[in-house]
DNA sequence: TTGTATGCGTTATCAT
DNA sequence: ATGATAACGCATACAA
């Protein structure tokens, strides 16, 4: 049988085979109790031979306009806080038989957009994304017509749209509350550039400063560093002041890391407190706290709430619920060694 | 206008819009010169009024077999390792105007079936697949028939598939090799289970041990643990032993963080070798060497050898080239301090 | 129980 | 330069 060669096996090829109609062998495949059990012996066999394989997409053509896939569109797939995102909503995805299509837009806005109309072409029932500014007509539902989008990590701005989000602010205030606690009154601050997320961070700190009555110095906030070499530089600079912070708060773990470096190569105690935990920061052996949370949860709620708008436009195809909101709580890790910190 | 009810307008809903045939409404948003300039402003200006996507599904159906698509299939995304890898595949994917469907397996090989075939049911153009196990015959080509498969970190196993790999034997010998000649003649070596990438870590420290006459001793190899925290609990049986090695090596980052905390709790200055860069490993403060890679560049070469074998589809639809197995090299990076190792 | 006609949205082909 | 027809692979509706 030469029969392996070119294009995949269709219904057509089955129902050959099986010297049945092309119906018939649809029918079968799918189980149809109408179809006698011989019958639908012989074009099971028939399809296993040919090794037939159901065309995804033209069944979805045929049905109606789904494609069984999700669109997730995030910044940085490298970023460990995007790739367990990703986890999440795999996982949610997976467990009703759908797809994820992941795309990477570098912060990109523009790149968001082509992105956003690709899987929007390609039928996708709905996408998450994480967007990469502050431009978001393209995730408008009256753009994007009856393909429902849900933001993670970052709010919509101008738009309406789901969204799930961590309590950046409640966290940052939580953080900055304990670090004035213990007797801190000159913190520096050091964060990466435009994100909303950041912008969260500095606004709790703030808050609970001004709360606190304590002036905010130009000269201990930067916002301007995006990696841990120049965090670690911006630290350093602050540190070799005269009158240098006795804490840091860290808007990301880039720059909790680069302070890091740059108060233990002091052999300093700064305390440090920072925002997204990682692996082996309880080895440093320094005044260290974090604000923590789960980002394959903040994943895994924003396919809920996708997958919420899917059923009920498939059972009340007419307007929609209220838009979602949904924040996500964040918690707080010790890695202050109990030991050396005896005074 | 109420015109912006229920599904996506179709190129029908246009071409009535604009007053000509579905057929001429077509043509002139692929930009045909056969159409009038004339005609083509008034299509264009209605497709935008519409908000018309063109179905890419319909299209690639009408076209030929061809999803634009192509299939990642990876065991954990939330290890930064394939989560980088899918980085890689993504870029290259894009750069071709390519989607990419993630899938995780967990290491299930059960799950990685089911989702190679819905990939397949799909008609994604190829997948790239770290296989989790060594039953591998669904990945098979006679059993994907005309979908390439490239094998990214593991080869293949029974089967017939290009794949692309990391040089894990030549990066362990390397890293054994210069404990030797360090002195260290008792060398603990602590790595995953299973996992094909282990098993050529530890044979390449094998084969260097052999080769510089040192028995290997079954009290100092360890392949049972995943996590840190046993990790960490191995290594310390070991160096709590009469005869405690002076030299760890390390198959993967979990093992060597928990050794170097075993390590560093016990404020040892034994010597630690790992496999796997991780962040904040220059701040241990210890022995500390590392064999890396570039992930993101395996997963681009993995999609580079899919892209040509499409190409080479396209272009010849006979036969095919050979296997291609391609091995990507490993570096070394030492993260010990310079001053305290002064003897 | 099985088969025929029809259409999903798009485009190739052949008219006009 | 534009339109009519058919077909990609599948499944609903109706007929036999």
């Amino acid at each position: 049988m030469a029969a392996s060669e070119g294009s995949a096996p269709t219904l057509r090829d089955v129902g050959a085979l099986a010297k049945v109609s092309t119906m018939t062998a649809s029918r079968a495949l799918r189980g149809d109790p109408k179809v006698s059990a011989q019958t639908t012996a012989r074009v099971r066999a028939a399809a296993a031979e040919l090794n037939y394989r159901r065309n995804e997409l033209a069944r979805g053509l045929r049905l109606g306009r789904t494609s069984g896939m999700v669109g997730l569109v995030v910044t940085n797939l490298a970023n460990p806080f995007y790739s367990q995102l990703a986890l999440g909503v795999e996982a949610v995805a997976a467990s009703r038989g759908m797809k994820v299509v992941v795309s990477n837009t570098a912060d990109r806005v523009e790149r968001e957009c082509e992105v956003v109309d690709d899987l929007a072409a390609r039928r996708v029932d709905g996408i998450i994304v994480v967007p990469a500014g502050l431009e978001q007509g393209h995730l408008d539902p009256s753009y994007l017509k009856d393909i429902p989008v849900v933001l993670a990590a970052r709010p919509p701005v101008g738009i309406t749209a789901d969204c799930a989000l961590l309590d950046d602010f409640g966290g940052a205030r939580q953080a900055t509350a304990q670090l004035v606690a213990d007797g801190h009154n000159r913190i520096g601050f050091l964060g990466p550039p435009a994100a909303w997320t950041s912008a969260e961070r500095l606004r709790g700190f703030r808050t609970v400063l001004e709360g606190a009555g304590i002036a905010l110095e130009d000269a201990l906030v930067s916002c301007e560093q995006r990696d841990i070499a120049t965090a670690e530089r911006v630290a350093g600079n602050m540190l070799d002041q005269p009158d240098p912070p006795t804490a840091f708060f860290c808007a990301n773990s880039r720059n909790t890391m680069g302070v890091c470096r740059a108060v233990k190569r002091r052999g300093l105690r700064t305390a440090v407190f920072g925002f997204d935990d990682f692996e082996m920061a309880d080895m440093l052996d320094m005044s260290l706290r974090i604000v923590t949370y789960d980002p394959e949860a903040l994943g895994r709620q924003a396919a809920e709430q996708l997958f919420q708008r899917l059923d009920e436009k498939r059972a009340v195809p007419g307007k929609a619920a209220a838009i979602a909101r949904v924040i996500l709580p964040t918690s707080i890790v010790d890695y202050t060694p109990a030991v050396p910190t005896a005074d």
